[in-house]
RNA sequence: GGUGGGAUGGGUGAGUGGCUGAAACCAACAGUUUGCUAAACUGUCGUACGGGUAACUGUACCGCGAGUUCGAAUCUCGCUCCCACCGCCA
């Protein structure tokens, strides 16, 4: 969310920024300006008869008790009409506010200037790319095969037991799964990110906090009898954690990170991109979260990238870094970089880590601040995947079959306690 | 699930209708004193929003929401959460 005192400073500005997500903002920013106007024109009002009332109504008490009872009794007949005046008010200047909320609630985040306008993701910038793409001399299969095959994963069981997106992981599979957790947090923990376990349900409030409700709740599972939400990443407990918080001082870097299940409905999507592992329900991920003060937050976004990129570079894939135009990145970035592999039996790139600086659009919905002097200004937050497992146990299968089965990268062989699966 | 108790500023905690945005103590910060540290003393010490170039000033907030009243931290109702004990259970 925008902070107010920005759109009516910065108005033109963010109009231009808003431009290179192909959306014009204009009728939105126009409303928001009116209808704070509005409610800044009633709150004046509001507290100019509140201030009036208080103080009638020390003048009634201070009357009473030096016993001038009829004068008192005058004064009280002049507050009626106050009163309704103020309740009034106070009607207006609550449903303006709530409009206020509502359309600032709709106004995505400002791009950083870096980053360029575009419709979707043909317009992403190719910023970097690293690893040799497997040449074979054999029929390279999909990972959907091979996981048959070496009775890795199991998706008939998964529809048996739940439903289709929730696979089971056996054998030699989840001794994979568990190793590339293991391996992705022991890398994050080394980079400095202090390791959470969290809830993996959340309350209503921690849903705004992060921007995931209103209006994404379809994206969300939702346990109707406790008004909980199962959440569909761990950046929403941890970066919850600061919700309401106001750090001490100025210097402060917050680095967390955690491993979690994450759910997701992912109502209306189908086709062959859900094919395999490369659209589930539910799956694991190790996220990294900062909090970090506005005069870092360029900085640790390119640490998190280098992290990432080692992540990767360990797993020994092929990889590239898009920076994600306008129309492609989400509703609350200001700016993302999105880590694609390279699958070599599938033919296509897959998503597997998107990072992202958020700048103060959570934060100021949070009301994660920190105080400075006197001032309390509002923190920058940003997240990544570090990493998710679906798609790159996908990728390690894909990329590392061999005639002979497939082989596991060395930095991994410490976790899986092997070094093929065959 | 049952019974009882509770929710006040960073913490402890006083406050049962006006003098309370809130005592006192602790913590924190600044200063004085001091060879340094400590101690002592003095001062500062919530958040949000409005108005104002600013000094400043107004309003709201004592878990949340409604009500009574000229006036509510204080009274009434509803809700949420926390704690203790019992029941159930990993």
């Amino acid at each position: 969310m925008l902070e107010i005192q920005r759109i009516r400073q910065e108005k033109e500005a963010i109009l231009a920024a808003l431009a290179k997500r192909n959306i014009d903002a204009s009728p939105t920013l126009d409303a928001i300006l009116e209808t704070d106007q509005n409610w800044r024109t009633a709150k004046t009002q509001l507290d100019q008869v509140a201030a009036e009332m208080n103080q009638l109504a020390r003048s009634i008490g201070e009357l009473f008790k030096s016993g001038q009872q009829s004068e008192a009794t005058a004064l009280k007949e002049k507050t009626s009409v106050l009163k309704t005046q103020e309740a009034e008010l106070k009607e207006q200047v609550s449903t303006l506010e709530q409009q206020l909320q509502q359309l600032l609630y709709t106004l995505p985040n400002v791009p950083n200037e870096a980053v360029v306008q575009g419709r979707d993701a043909e317009d992403n910038q190719n910023v970097f790319e690293a690893g040799s793409i497997p040449q074979f001399d054999f029929a390279a299969q999909p990972h959907w095969d091979l996981a048959k095959k070496f009775k890795l994963i199991d998706f008939e069981l998964g529809v048996k037991v739940t439903g289709a997106g929730f696979p089971f992981y056996r054998g030699k599979g989840a001794r994979l799964q568990r190793a590339l957790i293991q391996f992705f947090l022991d890398e994050a923990i080394a980079a400095g990110y202090e390791e959470f376990i969290s809830p993996h349900m959340v309350n209503e409030a921690s849903g705004y906090g992060t921007g995931q409700l209103p209006d994404k709740e379809g994206q969300m599972y939702y346990v109707k009898e406790d008004d909980f939400y199962l959440i569909p990443t761990a950046e929403v407990p941890l970066t919850n954690i600061y919700r309401d918080v106001i750090l001490p001082d100025a210097n402060f870097s917050i680095k967390m990170c955690g491993y979690t299940p994450c759910f997701r409905r992912e109502a209306g999507s189908y086709g062959k991109d859900v094919r395999g592992l490369n659209r589930l329900h539910q799956f694991d991920k190790v996220e990294i979260v900062r909090v970090e003060h506005p005069d870092n937050s360029a900085k640790a976004l390119d640490e998190m990238i280098d992290h990432v990129k080692n992540l990767l570079d360990k797993l020994e894939l092929p990889y590239r870094i898009l920076r994600l135009c306008g129309g492609d990145m989400g509703f609350a970035s200001a700016m993302t970089y999105d880590f694609e592999v390279y699958s070599a039996a599938q033919e296509k790139w897959l998503e597997v880590s998107s990072v992202s600086r958020f700048d103060t659009f959570q934060s100021n919905r949070l009301k994660l601040r920190f105080k400075d002097d006197k001032k309390t200004t509002l923190c920058h937050t940003l997240n990544g995947s570090a990493l998710a497992l679906p798609r790159i146990l996908a990728s390690l299968l894909e990329n590392h079959q061999t005639a002979n089965g497939i082989q596991i990268p060395k930095a991994l062989q410490a976790y899986t306690g092997f070094s093929v699966i065959e």
